[in-house]
DNA sequence: GTAGGGTTAG
């Protein structure tokens, strides 16, 4: 029995009607299929299921089934769908491909791509749709790994890619910074005979290698285009965006035959990223039709380049000219609110992301997690993930980031291990940043602690970056072994960044090292990183006077008034608080 | 009146 309960009340017209054809099915089921194409949809869904519940079987089922699920689908009714699905099932129209691919758009779109993928599984001879569909649910979904290994499976199967597979796969190389790939597929496409006479195709081309900083590369796709419409002109202004290539950007506007809201939006952009707020103001004023994001654009660019005063200003402004606020105004304000630290405006921004229904959002709910911790309240942050509807990876981060700011590393780890229970979510490296991070500034045994590194480089697959790094050694150094957190940088091969030195040095001094100290600063004399701040100075004129070496002292000062980099008052407690954080 | 794809703000 299939029980339908639309969102409001309908008449029952087609029903009536349909009733009084007894005996011509064929009948009625074209016109509840003419009405699910054009309007009255309620009505044929009720009509559908009476029918349905009758036993009235339409003679094309797999047609009927495939209209009632895209309809009820686009219109939210979930439950209808998944009863739609068991009716599939229990008369036997799941080996058919069309109809299982109509059930697996249903399931991704729902936000159930498990099932979409269980229901991939289960198909006996998945097509190319199939495929695309769940490659292109996995990349949407932000889940660009998993889609792009699937790509790779589809490679290997006896299905042919077409334009649609690639240009799901090119979109993951694109965010994922993975050029040779995309690259592969660049050939790919080129052998297949594909990159003339889909627009598409070279739309994402452009984006890729705009995306891997591959700007010569994206300009020749650009050039070699047969047809170009707005969004090749736009991906191919938001690549010089993102390289620093404000000149050529502006060049390639003014060719534009119809710039619109986006192609706006990504020279505000530009502007913002070489921090010229004027042209971007004037941009913003003149534009024909500034959005959201035409103001959010400027809102990150304050965020971005540490002006979080002038962010929350903007914001101000933004709300007393009537602009929309959406999810990423509210998230980004958020983000410059932490950093001021200021919690009642915090608390205004909650408060207006509840009125504005968005406060469940992901981007919002994490920001406002972060937001919480930032400014030490961990009950309100805990509060906030706990009542979370869809936790994503960001939202776990965020929470583990707010127990290790706040020196918690008993709940941190706890929170880790659930994660790890977790069927679809995957620690990333953020996680383990700030994992380790937890570890290297409070009790956490060494054993542990390095049990985590190697989870992280043989469990996940996750290569260590020089933060990782960074944290280890001070955890290392925090427990007076300098010699092994040193054997760590030349180990993974950071012997070359002054990062990883800077952290050792920061590690010598909390341990009032001062001869490894010396050692330190001397290799960050000879990497030349020396007069990139006030740091090395500052650290070691600090170690010279703890150790009451007052004529080192002064050498130091000295060296430092004539390099300009003198110390500002407060400065060196702001240091400290600096070590003492890390993260 | 059958199913699938791309660009911007995070």
């Amino acid at each position: 029995m299939l029980r339908f309960v639309s969102h409001k009340v309908t008449s029952r017209v087609y029903s009536t009607t349909t009733r009084s054809h007894v005996g011509s099915t064929a009948s009625s089921w074209t016109t509840v299929v003419s009405a699910l194409a054009r309007s009255g949809v309620i009505d044929a869904l009720h009509a559908a299921v009476e029918l349905l519940n009758d036993g009235d079987k339409p003679d094309d089922t797999s047609s009927v089934m495939v209209h009632l699920l895209r309809v009820s689908g686009n219109h939210g009714y979930v439950s209808l769908c998944r009863q739609l699905h068991g009716y599939v099932v229990k008369h036997g129209y799941v080996s058919e491909t069309r109809l299982s691919n109509s059930l697996m758009r249903f399931y991704k779109t729902s936000d159930s791509l498990e099932d979409a993928h269980r229901l991939f599984d289960e198909m006996p001879d998945p097509d190319v749709i199939s495929w695309n569909s769940l490659v292109s649910g996995y990349v949407q979904s932000g889940r660009l790994q998993e889609g792009l290994c699937l790509f790779l499976d589809l490679e290997r199967s006896n299905v042919f890619p077409n334009e649609f597979s690639f240009t799901a796969a090119l979109a993951a190389c694109a965010r994922l910074k993975i050029s040779w790939l995309g690259a592969c597929i660049h050939s790919k496409i080129v052998k297949l005979g594909m990159e003339k006479g889909n627009v598409v195709v070279g739309n994402c081309l452009i984006d890729m290698y705009g995306k891997c900083g591959s700007m010569d590369d994206a300009v020749l796709v650009f050039r070699h285009m047969e047809e170009k419409d707005t969004v090749s002109w736009n991906a191919i202004v938001a690549s010089c965006s993102r390289n620093r290539k404000l000149e050529l950007g502006l060049w390639f506007f003014h060719q534009m035959p119809n710039p619109d809201t986006v192609t706006y939006n990504e020279l505000i952009d530009a502007f913002v990223k070489s921090e010229d707020f004027n042209s971007a103001f004037q941009i913003l004023s003149c534009m024909p039709n500034p959005n959201s994001s035409s103001w959010n654009t400027i809102l990150t660019g304050y965020v971005n380049s540490e002006q979080s005063r002038e962010a929350t200003l903007f914001f101000t402004k933004m709300h007393s000219y009537g602009v929309r606020l959406d999810e990423y105004s509210l998230s980004i304000v958020l983000a410059a609110i932490a950093a001021l630290v200021v919690v009642p405006w915090g608390r205004v921004i909650h408060s207006c992301g509840l009125k504005l229904g968005l406060d469940s959002r992901v981007v919002v709910a994490s920001a406002l997690i972060d937001m919480y911790s930032k400014c030490g309240m961990l009950k309100q942050a805990e509060l906030m993930f706990w009542t979370m509807p869809r936790k994503n990876l960001i939202a776990w981060n965020a929470m583990i980031y707010g127990y290790a700011r706040n020196g918690d590393s008993t709940e941190a780890i706890k929170l880790f291990s659930q994660l790890k229970q977790e069927r679809f979510l995957k620690p990333d490296g953020i996680t383990f940043l700030n994992l380790l991070a937890v570890c290297s500034h409070c009790e956490v045994p060494m054993e542990l602690t390095l049990g985590y590194f190697e989870m992280m480089v043989n469990e996940y697959g996750i290569k260590p970056r020089v933060e990782h790094c960074c944290s280890l050694i001070r955890a290392m150094a925090r427990r007076g072994d300098i010699w092994q957190a040193k054997k760590v940088i030349q180990e993974f091969g950071f012997g070359f960044d002054g990062v990883a030195w800077r952290a050792l040095l920061g590690a010598c001094s909390a341990g009032k090292d001062l001869k490894a100290a010396k050692a330190v600063a001397g290799k960050i004399v000879v990497l030349g990183e020396v007069d990139e701040d006030e740091y090395v100075y500052i650290v070691m004129s600090n170690l010279y006077a703890y150790h009451e070496i007052w004529r080192e002292v002064s050498q130091i000062r000295k060296i430092m008034r004539e390099k300009g980099v003198e110390k500002e008052v407060g400065s060196s407690w702001i240091q400290e608080q600096n070590v003492a954080i890390q993260l």
